[in-house]
DNA sequence: CTTGACATCGAACGAATGTTCTGGTATTAT
DNA sequence: ATAATACCAGAACATTCGTTCGATGTCAAG
């Protein structure tokens, strides 16, 4: 019935091991055991498990983790299980996606600029880290020199920034003229949201809001 | 040097915990054992660390499953890193997570309740979708069923909920007193948020906005 | 038919790991 | 001071769990 292959293809005890192991890491919130992944897919024994788990291994599905109990991780969400009627009425998509958690390193009152603390600040409380998924930024951004800033203040409407919204930066090389620029006034120790000109030589940074 | 405080507040130790939990569900993809949190956060005895883990559990901050291998889920996603001299000059950390696409279903106004359109709707546009760290959930739920509901209005900020968030929900099997829930109302096609109260075998929903 | 690759089964071993118990030390309350 | 509580240390125990190994079955090619 099943037939023997050995290219990209799953084979049916293959799926149904993904199966398992995605739902038990959906429930419990932890990866299966194999004597779990037995149990829930109705293998016969411990051994047969493994034997398919070694495949998928090697095929790239998963990535174990030797001796360690539970070291199993998907390494593609969801994917394969098509197949068959794939009857699939699109709910919740699960993907697996590059995340970065940026500091908050201060707020912007887009009327009155306000301090922001120096760079080498002891700690990270839990608010002042935001989570943004990789694929949300322009591409391929310097990852480590992003920061990030709330806004404060009714204003700035125009530019589609409204308050208690957080503005992901990055220290700009280039600034390009029409740029939105959080520009530092170093001297001040503050940070204050402008567009930038560059006109006849000079730089005119207009307030942000009208 | 550490206050003893039994109440809502974090100590050093069961901060630790949480973090060297978190840091290493991120990096290894599966939960850490009480001796890996032992080995990372540098603690005297297994016994302490699970000690502290009952503690944990007890305020509601992770939740485990007893007599299973690496059977600990943070409940909060990012809990409260902080404190004490980490000193770690914390940048952009870039971790891979599972990411959940959420439907968003429609719109409640807390004060007056809008239609929600009918569940078959042929498809999901950009729009109609939030990206939720898998981390961020409260661990174990039925992710099929979840779908978001984008709140309109001032009210209820009694209940942290704000104007422009965006609720994640689940269609709730079993509700409990005071959980907030959002009723629909079946003949009207509307959906609206209350909070749920079960007495005297009688149901009061109570709305959120005083 | 034999051979060999693939698949399956059951059991057992040993390491990984949660749990518990005894005892100790510090901090706080009475 | 004394008791009570929180906190810590170390060890031992019992279970969970990954791993391995031999035996058996299946099937296609030689």
């Amino acid at each position: 019935m099943t037939p023997r292959r050995r290219s990209t293809t799953l084979t049916d005890p293959q799926i149904k091991v993904l199966k398992v192991i995605e739902e038990y890491q959906n429930t419990n919130g932890f990866p299966p055991s194999i004597r779990d992944i037995q149990d829930m897919g109705k293998f016969s024994s411990t051994s047969v498990v493994n034997y398919y788990l070694e495949q998928l291994e090697t095929m790239g599905h998963i990535k174990r983790s030797g001796h360690v109990s539970r070291g199993i991780r998907l390494v593609r969400p969801f994917s394969d299980l098509a197949q068959s009627a794939s009857r699939t009425i699109q709910n919740v998509r699960e993907s697996v996606q590059q995340v970065l958690s940026i500091p908050v390193m201060g707020r912007i009152f887009a009327s009155e600029p306000v301090h922001v603390p120096q760079s080498d600040f002891p700690y990270l409380d839990a608010e002042s880290v935001v989570n943004v998924a990789r694929s949300m930024l322009p591409a391929r951004e310097k990852v480590e020199e992003l920061f990030a800033l709330e806004v404060n203040g009714d204003s700035m409407i125009d530019a589609m920034v409204n308050d208690g919204d957080i503005v992901i930066m990055k220290p700009a090389k280039d600034v390009h003229n029409g740029d939105l620029v959080a520009i530092w006034l170093r001297d001040k120790d503050e940070t204050t949201l402008k567009y930038f000109f560059l006109e006849d030589g000079k730089v005119r940074l207009q307030p942000a809001n009208p």
